[in-house]
DNA sequence: TTTACGTATCGTCATATAACGAAGTATACT
DNA sequence: AGTATACTTCGTTATATGACGATACGTAAA
């Protein structure tokens, strides 16, 4: 159709532009070995929940990555199901290129550390955090 | 040496950030059929000099462009000389992705006329541009 | 040496983006 | 039903980016 190669240059550029950022480029080659739930993911980039959960969408919307919902859980993944050329060429030319990147290497170490630990300590990790910033609102009152 | 194994991630990092812009992009493909001078790719993309200068300079940054002086013009061509393997890879999976991109196609068509047009015709007609403003500033006055 | 011309750089403005906490949503547990 | 939990969305703030005109720079022509 002509509006789907009218938009080749759109999706190429949701790529680019998704793939722009060191923070989800990080996020993006730390699935490579499978899927993570948010919270590991959060645990392991260390930024605040809705910056990793907003920076995922973007991931997302470049179609580079997808996600299932299991419970409360969500868990990201680089797409499979619904995976066109563009993105399988995408993967395969990050990857090449980053395969032998220091800090994707390191990155990869520290995700062996959170899959080890349960996940539900890992979430409460975060929620701890969490608390602790309303308890420190709640003195201001 | 360790120092360039972690500039991996910054130089995949400047490449995405220069083809992240529609701009760049158009005018990056533009230079895959050879080398145009700066004011031609002025007049192909329809932006100020200076706005376009600026493009350039990042996708010098990013080192898919290079660029040659001859007398007053400066030529820009896909980079050649000093070209790394991350370039390379990057060369084919770009062009291959948008090869059936119809504005790129487009713009094709567009270069051919500006490259028969005399570069020093070109050049005027920018300038010309830049006087219009001049005077329309002065009429303030 | 002036002058003209093509390009690069600078300063400014408007918009885009990334960060965060707070609030909202959805699901599991009691 | 009510609470806790994992995530998303919203609103705000600080910074980054892209646009422009003005100016500086370098080269060629007069």
């Amino acid at each position: 159709m002509t509006i789907r190669k009218i938009e080749i240059l759109n999706d190429f550029l949701d790529i680019t532009k998704a793939l722009a950022d060191e923070t989800r480029v990080r996020a993006f080659v730390a699935l490579k070995n499978g899927e993570l739930c948010l919270c590991q993911i959060v645990e392991l980039l260390g930024l605040a929940q809705s910056t990793v959960s907003k920076h995922m969408s973007i991931l997302k919307k470049a179609r580079l990555v997808e996600s299932r919902k299991e419970g409360k859980w969500v868990y990201f993944r680089l797409t499979e199901k619904r995976i066109t050329p563009m993105i399988k060429s995408t993967f395969s030319w990050v990857f090449s290129l980053l395969e032998h990147d220091t800090s994707t290497r390191e990155m990869q170490k520290k995700i062996h550390k959170i899959t080890a630990i349960d996940l539900k300590e890992i979430c409460r990790k975060v929620n701890e955090k969490m608390g602790k910033i309303v308890c420190s609102q709640r003195q201001k009152h």
